[in-house]
DNA sequence: GTTGCAGATTGATACGTTTCAATCTATGCT
DNA sequence: AGCATAGATTGAAACGTATCAATCTGCAAC
């Protein structure tokens, strides 16, 4: 006969405490431990005592997959950016996170890294996991992947895109930053406003208009557009050297920059070529507001994107959505910039 | 009597299709079904077709918790950084993804924002989603809750930290990163070198003391320190105007900036004074090689941080802990970093 | 026409929960 | 003392999956 079992104390494979383990420990049944966690008030005081002290002895975790495959709905949720690393999709993770802590959801987050396979691998590990819900930045304007995720069931949300056909989706209002920009500008006396951007991008298609729409108030000022190639520093640095070049009668005296790196290439132009003094020759407004505009030589006044609440609209969209059930109407939510005012714009006058 | 129940064709809450649905539908057995899905060899042609057709009817998505709740172990990791949103983090996550991928693991991100508390809870979240590890970024050294964790069984590997007792670990090589940019410094014939950072950060120590070790080899070679108050771009304008508010003569012909924000703050107050040229007066460089370093007024020379490999180096670490089981030994894995050589520090000569 | 056998298929069980009807216990009332 | 009742406790069933021993099928060999 080989040794009975027990004497062999298997600490093996530490197989994690359950709730029977618990229940057994504590000498109750399984029930009373399982009402200990989800409605204490039922179970006797004493008997609590003895459960609480058995989990605590045995390092008890409750298993969150077993709970969700129960419950059948999760209680955390699926968060996809294009771009970990990106002070705007941060704001928005982090606008998602405080909105997912404050119903005591949990918020996983995965990046695309602008890679349309990588989304739909996300879109899928999410649904597997039965997340409660996904919420989306779309790194293209292909959204079948979603489509067909959403149509299965799983709510998803788009963020930071257009309003796209069945699908809850919010964004931030771009025209209405433009305007917000150029009315700041007019409001500072400035009359030359120049609109710098790459009209590839949708975004900034819309904050020329609103900028155009806040000018055309005002008979007195002129305006134009320097179209560039990309949105990068160096872009906005040749767009700056250029206008510098310029006879000084045929400069602005404002500039635009529809995102805060055109922004600072301009300045970087300006402030080489020592011609052109910020603000007082030529005033600069980016858009953005990303944490360099507050360090750069001249404060850079800016828009500001609502990133948090675009990351708190869209938990709240989500959640409206699966209360709804079949009820649902797919809403568009538009979430306001605002305007930061530095040294860039603001006359020393 | 009221309506038998069929007649009410429930299209209801859209419970999603399962395994047991599938079968029903291709008329097997459930096993039969779960053999499709894991070990389609045993199964024969005939049948795993019409499997195959009724999962595409019924739209069947798999569901992860009851798997894992099966299998016991998780196919999905997760991994808590400090910040989302900063470059260096956004690496990291990326060579975390990649390793991940490669081994048909998931990934889900989370993070602290700097918050001890924040730290925990994700750490409690993921340890209850019974994720196979957690790769960590502690935002202090206080890492205390994650070896409670540990000890119940879910391994922890330490990023981008200081080397712990305990816990497997993979930082970069802050030491050898300074004396990479002293001795780039030294090649191009500087001979006044200055470190400038704030000493209350371990690293920063690390890069300076690497930085003296390439120095003292050169008994020519004269060095400084200059301290800050935080590592900001503000700070490295203050410093910068500083020395150049000094005698010719009293200035260092090279700076090496503990990182990119100070490196940046001194060439923008270099730029600005006009009375220093980059790098033909004075050289710079700096630490982490950000985004910014490229499109600098002068292109900043910088020590890139092996971000990429640090994700992807604890996924490594993590899975020997999980393979090892009992008989692992924690290891520490240091990374090195590298030169990225730019404008700041090449002469034009 | 048995028998044997390999391959295909099934059915039962377990994973850790939650829920709920059923049972048990103690208390207060007549 | 007997009984009703509220409260506490239990046990069983279910969620969707994977595994594995047991059964079934068809076919080749005798």
């Amino acid at each position: 006969m080989t040794k009975p079992l027990q004497d062999r104390t298997i600490t093996g494979p530490e197989r994690p405490a359950s709730l029977k383990d618990v229940a057994q420990l504590a000498g109750v049944s399984l029930g009373t431990v399982s009402n200990v966690l989800n409605r204490p008030d039922v179970v006797s005081a004493k008997r609590r005592r003895a459960v609480e002290a058995a989990m605590k002895d045995l390092n008890y975790v409750p298993n969150l997959a077993a709970r969700q495959l129960k419950a059948g709905l999760s209680t955390v949720l699926g968060l996809i950016i294009v771009e970990m690393g990106n002070p705007f999709y941060g704001g928005v993770t982090l606008g998602a996170t405080q909105a997912a802590a404050a119903r005591e959801l949990g918020l996983f987050t995965a990046s695309s890294e602008l890679d349309a396979k990588r989304e739909v691998q996300y879109l899928e590990l999410f649904e597997q996991q039965r997340v409660r819900y996904i919420l989306l930045v779309p790194c293209g304007v292909d959204t079948s992947a979603a489509r067909v995720v959403a149509d299965r069931g799983t709510p998803v949300v788009l963020l930071d895109s257009l309003d796209t056909p069945g699908f809850c989706s919010v964004g931030a209002d771009d025209f209405t930053g433009g305007k917000l920009a150029a009315e700041h500008l007019i409001e500072q006396g400035y009359e030359r406003i120049t609109v710098v951007g790459d009209p590839a991008h949708a975004q900034v298609v819309n904050r020329h208009y609103g900028a155009l729409a806040a000018i055309e108030n005002y008979p007195n000022l002129t305006s134009s557009f320097i179209r560039t190639h990309g949105m990068t520093v160096s872009e906005g640095r040749r767009v700056g050297e250029e206008i510098a070049a310029r006879p000084a009668d045929h400069r602005p005296d404002a500039v635009f920059a529809t995102n805060d790196m055109l922004a600072i290439g301009l300045l970087q132009a300006f402030t080489m070529l020592r011609t052109i003094r910020v603000p007082d020759d030529i005033a600069i407004i980016g858009y953005d507001d990303i944490e360099f505009c507050a360090s750069a030589v001249v404060p850079l006044s800016s828009v500001a994107q609502p990133s948090l609440e675009i990351g708190a609209s869209a938990i709240e969209l989500a959640e409206a959505e699966l209360a709804d059930g079949e009820t649902h109407v797919h809403q568009r939510k538009l979430l306001q910039p605002s305007l930061v005012i530095r040294e860039s714009t603001v006359g020393s006058a």
